[in-house]
DNA sequence: GCTCTGCTAAGAGGA
């Protein structure tokens, strides 16, 4: 039987005598999981959940003595005992200890820490950098693949050193060199794969059951990188391939010893022990080392195949379970590893030097000592405080990993998670060996989901079914997949990464370790940016704006520019941009959304065409296919390709445009730039602004602390950006535009006063007198009085329930039709609801071309007519009123009418709402 | 309580 639940109070490990002899101990005291009892419940009592002890025998007291009280336990194969009239619990020789399975251990991870647990430490807080070993090892791996699925070896090396030519070209390597090199770790594999059609038995491979069977296209006792997560383990991990249900390990190094390195197979260890999870019975492992050739024969064996098979005891899988409890009590825990806890040697390690130089710096205890001087304490202290925060958001991605299977479908989709009871249409396969999947959807609901992005599709079930990591190569009334194996697929769910947090992590390192002083002077208000003087006018009607773009050029450190709504930020950067390019100066320019770097490059391409200074083919954006809009396609960097073309577009880039999250790519961090300009800066993190500044000498960020911060998971630091934070540290680096060229005075009064000071004036008179009568076939006089006016408020009682007003909604209607009476395109309609029940009651009622949408979506564009529903009935609790920074955003998408509809009472019991409500009855 | 975008995935190797 099984046993889950939560440590309840401290653990006693202790040693008794047994018919045995001497066995170690441990007593868990735990709360079991359970349904609160009826008695419980009836009353208003707090559930008191059953709590019992469970007695761990020797080996998992090593995993016992990591175990806190508040953390979860899971036992397998547990035996029930009485105890003194109690029921107590005890693992048996069948039994499995997991501590927090909830926390998803990559198996990688699990690798380098039986290696040594601060080797894995190093590796998450800076990532591998571009090498070619690594970059050749992949390759092999893809290879591998593709001859499994039965692709042509000559075609597969071809294909796959194409599809990496820029990362090549960085390395300076030629495609012929690496295709040669792959091929002789290939025809090792190729030989050894031969050597198995000849010999194996594929009768008795038949015969075993199984579900892989008739999905392997090339021979049918294989399946080639297997996606795995186990939820009882809680360890995930992608084997290279899976042979009549055990795994296969490829590694393109050399190894002439007999048996296999030990974490090569812990590594296969951990994707035995799911496999079994999933119905498998694996008793033996094989690694496949490529660079053994026949010149290198074994001097102990004489072997000459690549392939080493080995046995898998109950000893092994156990040992590889203590070591992932060992590191997810650390993490939960919080602790940082110092390599004591392991047996490595410090002499034998690669990373020797990186240890003792991070520890040094960090001031951290290290197995390997440390070397240098410390940073500064309050950069010691900001890197905890960010490690952690940055952690807690690494903790939300394992829960939504742990979701996939305490949810059900059903509840996962109203989620907007996953999209289910999907009607598969066919499979198709494809000539790499890959295979095309299609399925109609059966229903409307929407989802997270997009056509490009990595989703789990499964036949039912994303971890119990047959499931399969695909890209979703289109999205409509049908999706259309590409994936290695041909699942059946009825649905799909989000694939929760952590690549984000681990690249906000690389950045916050490389930003203290790696930063210059001064950098960190300016970072840490020890010292004021310093500007040049720059007498050049570069914009002349308007006097903010010049002085934006003479701060971005002229700055030594950094310049910030505060933007609030309308002001022409974007105008701003990109003639900041153009500036510096006629200075010669290599730019790249980021921003958090694909969305803000488009808009921005689009700006800027439009600067160079009217001045013509640059060809348009030195402008370079960098990003996935499915993330750069449609219109900038043409300046996409294609990462497949000739290496040295594809290296010498980038290299001769002399503006990059990326998210900040590429700019945290190992692609990226090769790049080097004079000035990084950050657009939409107050919507970033701290960590996340500096993937990107960390890659220019000086930078310029332009945001508005006065609309929506960045969005995170945990409630931590991440919440402020760098931008608010600099903005408030060096007032003398900013500048605020003051001057919108959007709304009409009347609509702009209220968010001028209450968040810029006053200062928000329109740019122009034309501007300040905009009204709805200015648009082709309106006439505000066929409008009632009261929407006359560019402000208006609608009173509706509203209906009292939570996330939706069906009444607020069924006003809207009315007015988009008055609107459209008085001549309104529906086009120039938007219509913003704080909450997404909201958005779709209000949608479901009113036609397509009108705009629906929740403040958050609304951030960053406008509209000629807003109509906010406040979705409030007689107060107005709940956090998403709280933040003003959301009302600001509200009231400043229109340019020229803005209608309030809301229950007034609501409204005025806050000071901030009903200054709101005064102004829009004024 | 609510809002909610990024990103090829993870794993590639050295001696």
């Amino acid at each position: 039987m099984y046993v889950r639940g939560t440590v309840a109070g401290e653990v006693e490990v202790r040693t008794v005598s047994t018919s045995y002899g001497e066995s170690d101990l441990a007593e868990v005291p735990l709360r079991l999981e359970g349904e609160e009892s009826e008695a419980e419940a009836a009353s208003d009592q707090q559930p008191e959940y059953e709590t019992t002890t469970v007695t761990l025998w020797n080996k998992w007291t090593e995993s016992a003595e990591y175990v806190e009280p508040g953390m979860e336990l899971l036992v397998t194969n547990a035996k029930e005992e009485e105890y003194q009239g109690e029921t107590r619990y005890a693992t048996t020789g069948d039994s499995y200890v997991v501590v927090e399975p909830t926390f998803l251990v990559n198996v990688t991870a699990i690798r380098n820490w039986v290696e040594c647990p601060r080797l894995y430490y190093l590796n998450k807080l800076s990532g591998v950098p571009l090498n070619y070993p690594v970059v050749k090892g992949t390759l092999v791996h893809e290879v591998f693949g593709d001859l499994l699925r039965g692709r042509d070896l000559e075609e597969s090396i071809d294909a796959r050193v194409e599809e990496r030519g820029l990362e090549l070209g960085l390395l300076g390597e030629t495609a012929e060199g690496v295709a040669e090199d792959v091929r002789e770790n290939a025809q090792a594999i190729e030989g050894w794969l031969e050597q198995g059609r000849l010999t194996e038995d594929d009768s008795e491979a038949t015969a075993d059951d199984d579900s892989t069977r008739e999905f392997s296209p090339a021979e049918s006792s294989w399946r080639s990188e297997q996606l795995l997560i186990s939820e009882t383990f809680g360890i995930r991990g992608r084997a290279d391939a899976v042979r009549r249900g055990a795994p296969v390990e490829l590694k393109t190094g050399k190894n002439l010893k007999k048996e296999p390195r030990f974490k090569d197979k812990v590594q296969a260890a951990c994707y035995a022990l799911m496999l079994e999870e999933h119905g498998g019975n694996v008793d033996t492992g094989t690694l496949l080392y490529t660079k053994n050739s026949a010149l290198d024969r074994n001097e102990e064996t004489g072997d000459l195949t690549p392939a080493k098979d080995f046995s898998m005891g109950g000893g092994l899988l156990k040992f590889v379970v203590r070591l992932r409890n060992e590191l997810a009590a650390m993490e939960i825990a919080g602790d940082v590893p110092t390599g004591y806890e392991g047996s490595a040697k410090c002499e034998y390690c690669f990373e020797q030097d990186t240890c003792m130089v991070v520890s040094g710096r960090l001031d951290q205890e290290s197995k390997a000592g440390q070397i240098g001087q410390p940073i500064p304490a309050d950069e010691r202290e900001y890197f905890e405080r960010f490690y952690r925060a940055i952690e807690e958001e690494r903790r939300e991605v394992h829960h939504e990993y742990a979701k996939l299977w305490e949810q059900d479908a059903q509840e996962r989709a109203d989620d907007d998670r996953a999209l289910i009871d999907l009607e598969f249409v066919e499979k198709r396969p494809l000539e790499e060996g890959r295979w095309e999947l299609r399925a109609k959807r059966t229903s409307g609901a929407n989802s997270k989901i997009r056509e490009g992005d990595f989703v789990l599709a499964s036949d039912g079930h994303p971890v119990r079914g047959n499931s399969e990591l695909a890209t979703i190569e289109r999205l409509d009334e049908e999706v259309v997949l590409t994936a290695d194996e041909p699942v059946e697929v009825t649905r799909l769910d989000v694939y929760p990464s952590e690549l984000t947090t681990d690249r906000l992590l690389a950045a916050m390192h490389d930003a203290l370790l790696k930063g210059t002083e001064r950098r960190k002077d300016v970072l840490f208000g020890r010292t004021d940016p310093e500007f040049d003087t720059v007498s050049e006018i570069f914009i002349d009607n308007n006097a903010a704006q010049n002085e934006a773009v003479t701060k971005a050029v002229g700055a030594r450190d950094c310049a910030l520019i505060h933007g609030p709504p309308g002001t022409g930020k974007t105008y701003t950067i990109a003639r900041a941009i153009r500036a510096m390019v006629e200075r010669g100066e290599r730019v790249l320019l980021s921003a958090f959304t694909n969305r803000a770097v488009d808009n921005a490059l689009e700006a800027l391409l439009e600067q160079l065409e009217n001045h013509g200074e640059i060809d348009a083919d030195r402008v370079v954006r960098v990003g996935s296919e499915s993330g750069v809009r449609e219109d900038m396609q043409p300046y996409r960097l294609e990462r497949a390709g000739d290496p040295e073309d594809r290296v010498e577009t980038l290299q001769n880039a002399q503006v990059v445009a990326a998210t900040t999250a590429t700019c945290g790519s190992r692609v990226m961090k090769e790049q080097a730039f004079d000035a990084a300009l950050v657009d939409e800066a107050a919507q970033l993190t701290e960590p996340g602004t500096c993937a990107a500044i960390n890659l220019a000498e000086r930078f310029v960020l332009v945001g508005d602390h006065e609309q929506l911060p960045p969005v995170v998971r945990a409630e931590n630091d991440l919440t402020e950006s760098l931008f608010e934070r600099l903005v408030n540290c060096h007032p003398d680096a900013g500048v605020m535009l003051d001057r919108q060229y959007r709304m009409n005075q009347r609509i702009q009064a209220f968010a001028s006063r209450e968040f810029y000071d006053g200062k928000l004036r329109p740019a122009e008179p034309a501007v300040a007198a905009r009204t709805l009568d200015d648009l082709a076939g309106v006439s505000r006089d066929a409008l009632p009085e009261d929407l006359q006016d560019p402000v208006s408020f609608v009173d509706v009682d509203g209906d009292s329930s939570q996330y939706t007003d069906s009444e607020e909604a069924a006003r809207i209607v009315d007015l988009i039709e008055t609107y459209e009476a008085a001549g309104l395109e529906r086009d120039d309609i938007g219509v913003i609801a704080p909450f997404r029940a909201q958005v779709s009651e209000i949608s479901s009622h009113v036609p397509d071309d009108v705009t629906v949408d929740t403040v958050d979506r609304f951030q960053g564009s406008s509209q000629e007519i807003i109509i906010v529903s406040f979705t409030a009935t007689g107060t107005l609790e709940g956090p998403i009123f709280e933040d003003y920074r959301r009302i600001n955003v509200a009231l400043t998408r229109p340019k020229r009418a803005l209608v309030l509809v809301g229950d007034p009472n609501a409204l005025a019991t806050d000071p901030v709402y009903s200054r709101l409500l005064e102004w829009a009855n004024a």
